[in-house]
DNA sequence: AGCATTTGACCGAA
DNA sequence: TTCGGTCAAATGCT
């Protein structure tokens, strides 16, 4: 419970980094979006040897866009553990972006009686689920998370013509608890329920934020653990798999949230056989044109 | 070989 | 008894 104490005394400080650093990120989106495309390329494809002159405005609009989304994601991640934040889920509703809500279980009852099942039970247990979710979401699009899953089950569900999914964290064998529930409960537009259960604690979590490469060095250093979601299989098939740097140095302790880092492809999920972890690669860009996003856009802009 | 997915079976809750 | 969540063997993929 000591973490409630954290939390309290650095939880507003760290929101208010986070937003800012959101209308930032949102700014240089800005630029970046009404910048001449063809003098951009051609300027970096002959340009500089520079980090940045490598990158096309294409991806540094992607990278802005995760930037965003992180921070606002970070932000509804530290309301969302805040034992008031009832009223906190309903943004967290709208913003089709965001992401498994890694919570801390002191905060969050359905995740303790979950872990409670898991762990004083070391036999296989079977038990339902509470039907409580950390953090639940509707959504069109599927967004990536950030994380990997593993999808262990998919069921029938009485008057749904929909299968229902169940994915795990990946990395459950490093007591990774995180799960979550992928429901289509609409057909046309497509329109998905995105139930998590839990948080991450994995290491994978705590790397891909810290490999997570800042757009902009000023806001970059912040220092907290949040959970931007976004699954590392959809970032390999966007990006070939560069290997993951050794383990970075330790983070604050079990720390409330965390961010990732990379890739927000899109997750799709297969019309057929709802396959997870399906990603549309060359659709990324859908994000540019969903409402959700310029929902998002406006949200940041109003900060 | 190692990892992810599929799928039928099992189990507890309602 | 039904329903929903999970397990685990079989299978597929890289």
């Amino acid at each position: 419970m000591e973490d409630l104490g954290w939390f309290a005394t650095n939880g507003k400080k760290a929101m208010e980094e986070e937003l800012i650093r959101g209308r930032d990120m949102a700014n240089q989106l800005l630029e970046v979006l009404t910048f001449d495309d063809k003098s951009n390329i051609s300027r970096q494809v002959k340009g500089s040897n520079s980090k940045s002159s490598k990158l096309l405005p294409l991806s540094i609009a992607q990278d802005l866009v995760r930037e965003v989304l992180k921070s606002l994601t970070n932000t509804l991640l530290y309301l969302n553990s805040r034992q008031d934040s009832n009223d906190v889920l309903i943004t967290v509703r709208d913003l089709s972006f965001s992401t498994n809500c890694p919570k801390m279980d002191e905060y969050d009852g359905a995740y303790k009686q979950l872990k409670t099942l898991n762990t004083e039970s070391p036999k296989v247990s079977k038990k339902r689920k509470l039907s409580a979710p950390t953090w639940e979401r509707t959504t069109s699009i599927l967004i990536d998370d950030g994380h990997t899953w593993r999808k262990y089950g998919q069921k029938t569900i009485t008057n749904s013509k929909y299968l229902r999914n169940y994915y795990r964290c990946t990395h459950s064998d490093q007591r990774c608890e995180a799960m979550k529930h992928v429901q289509r409960i609409q057909g046309n537009p497509p329109l998905y329920k995105i139930s998590y259960y839990g948080y991450h604690i994995c290491k994978s979590y705590f790397q891909s934020n810290i490999i997570s490469k800042p757009v902009s060095s000023s806001h970059s250093s912040i220092l907290l653990c949040f959970d931007n979601n976004i699954s590392s299989k959809q970032e390999d098939m966007l990006r070939p798999s560069p290997p993951l740097p050794p383990p970075s140095p330790p983070l604050p302790p079990p720390s409330p949230l965390v961010v990732s880092s990379e890739g927000d492809p899109v997750e799709v999920i297969k019309e057929d056989h709802f396959s997870q972890n399906q990603f549309l690669l060359s659709e990324g860009l859908q994000l540019w044109e969903s409402d959700v996003f310029l929902e998002l856009l406006r949200d940041v802009k109003m900060l």
